[in-house]
DNA sequence: CATGAACTTGAGGTCATCCTCAAGTTATGT
DNA sequence: ACATAACTTGAGGATGACCTCAAGTTCATG
């Protein structure tokens, strides 16, 4: 990608703090002239940079999946493993709950950039980390696999959603009800096979569309 | 309201039978044109018959929440109380993996009508039965609150819309993790505390708009 | 400066869905 | 069988969002 001129530069800059805003005040579903009014620039100039909507999502939201990466980072090196387990989940469900547009991603799927594939098969190796460091250490139950991780994160999105305005922490004691299911000594026989990362995949392409 | 002339009376079966298999299939957006040519019957018609969107939904999905209220009548009166509630929500669970309609109205508010007032204030009491009784019974935690079932339904809707097409039993086993957590035996401090019945019906309106 | 390439602009074409209404059709009661 | 109220129809106006492009403007470079 060459240098942009220097109002280009500065449009696009524009354009993609807007973006952040109406995303996280509205959704991804927001209208592109929207954006293009709160950037102060016109409709045209919007299209010029970002031919398609996936690129402005992508060039909005993937510091907020970096974000995440970092958290889980962060997690994956604490010295109570359960305490990182629970602090990861804990800290995936502040990020959806601040920025509705982030609540919606972890239902739909980023388009598949270099830097995007870069940060999920680093994001996917950390959570295998934190799930097998809380399971050695006896804390968290044996038959919770990787793939169950998807699930803890869209347990809470239409709780998130439907609780914003009205209770915006109501989702912290749903999450407290499932962790106490999630510990080794609450364990009962579970039902069915988890699912595998592809599938897991599959099902977000699925909503998505 | 006075009886339908013959053919407007077919017409109007005809429309509701369609619009069950178009909401049931496509979910709740799905164009009214759709509905009526479904029903092979001009869009006038449908008009006439529903001037609101909110009147054909609640002709097509009245009988769905009637049902979830026959749920609730049988699991109020099941020996084992926990077994009542579990078997409960794995119900309502079912109906909303098989009707994505069904599944959206979890999360949105239907019109009130005094039908569904009567459906809803009956559905109310007995969740508040079926609470209690596993709660005296000492297998349900003492810290869960009525205002705590609409969460564990909303738990699963996005789990159910994204594996729908791909593992279409997969919320089983995310319940069965969250129904650990809310065994006595499981219980950890909760944050926070349970919404009130009006806190709930607030955020499905949220949803909903 | 001057020139051309890069960029911006917004009116307007396209599309999907909503909803209305004047003209035509059908059922129903006498 | 007839009159009339009830009903159906579908073309088309209204809306809102998408996207394009020809004309105008600004920047960067010699």
């Amino acid at each position: 990608m060459r240098t942009l001129r220097k109002d280009a530069q500065r449009n696009r800059d524009l354009l993609v703090a807007a973006a952040r805003r109406r995303y996280a005040a509205r959704g991804l579903d927001v209208p592109l002239e929207d954006i293009a009014k709160e950037a102060g620039v016109s409709i045209g100039t919007l299209y010029n940079r970002f031919p398609t909507r996936g690129e402005l999502i992508e060039a909005a939201l993937a510091c907020k999946v970096a974000n995440a990466v970092e958290l889980a980072e962060k997690a994956s090196t604490m010295a109570d493993p359960w305490e990182g387990f629970a602090w990861f989940i804990e800290h995936c469900c502040e990020l959806q709950a601040a920025d509705r547009a982030y609540n919606e991603l972890c239902a739909r799927a980023l388009p598949d950039t270099p830097e995007i594939d870069r940060l999920k098969a680093r994001g996917h190796e950390l959570v295998l980390r934190i799930v097998g460091n809380a399971k050695e250490s006896g804390q968290l139950r044996a038959d919770f696999e990787e793939g169950d991780f998807a699930f803890v994160v869209w347990s809470t999105t239409t709780i998130i959603n439907a609780t914003a305005a009205t209770a915006p922490d109501a989702w912290r004691r749903h999450l407290a009800f499932l962790l106490d299911g999630l510990r080794a000594d609450a364990a009962h026989p579970l039902p069915g096979k988890a699912l595998e990362p592809d599938e897991v995949a599959e099902a977000m392409r699925t909503l998505g569309g």
